[in-house]
DNA sequence: CCCTGATTCGC
DNA sequence: GCGAATCAGG
């Protein structure tokens, strides 16, 4: 992957909106977040205040939300309703937040687990997914809508890291407190 | 251990 | 120029 002028604009736009290097990486695809932060360097872009920390802005603004459960196939399964048209923002959050998530809450109406990397969904269509692309399903499966998320997925998993953790979490979560019952 | 950016240096 | 490895920090 080499840096087009295409995405050199984007990693400057999205560094400029005080995203940090592994989100912008997660979003650019196929670089790590070292390649962004060298690229940025190497550009001259203007580093953050404070090294560490949060520079970025990342804490997802609290909203209720039904969690739901991991599709069992990928294609006209029917689900737990998912949203697919863009809900009402609640006020209060930083216009960086409402960027970055704005796309991915087009689709789905899920509050983003801590510490994961809200990746923009590409919507794709199932004739365009590959063994790395997100195979989140989007939309409403009877209709015109109907995508997948096709953002950047690690080998391991068949969904992004944001959808992974929305997939397996649910699962995560029964099985520690089976554990916690003893 | 999660994350952050900064720096170095072999390629 | 690129980015993995490493460092330093929250």
């Amino acid at each position: 992957m080499n840096w087009t002028d295409e995405r050199v604009e984007r990693l400057k736009k999205l560094w400029a909106e005080g995203l940090s290097a592994s989100q912008i990486a997660a979003q650019l695809g196929g670089v790590s977040r070292n390649a962004v932060i060298g690229k940025v360097h190497r550009l001259s872009l203007p580093g953050r205040a404070k090294a560490g920390g949060n520079a970025a802005p990342n804490r997802a603004q609290k909203r209720p939300a039904a969690v739901p459960q991991r599709p069992a196939t990928y294609a006209a399964q029917p689900r737990a309703a998912a949203p697919s048209r863009p809900v009402s923002r609640p006020v209060g959050a930083t216009m960086v937040k409402e960027e970055v998530e704005a796309e991915i809450f087009e689709a789905v109406d899920y509050v983003p687990a801590k510490n994961v990397v809200v990746p923009i969904s590409r919507k794709i269509g199932l004739t365009e997914l590959t063994e790395r692309t997100c195979k989140w399903p989007m939309g409403d499966p009877l209709k015109d809508d109907f995508c997948f998320c096709g953002a950047e997925a690690p080998d391991t998993s068949p969904y992004c890291k944001y959808h992974a953790r929305m997939a397996y979490q649910p699962v995560a979560e029964r099985r520690r407190s089976a554990e916690a019952r003893g």
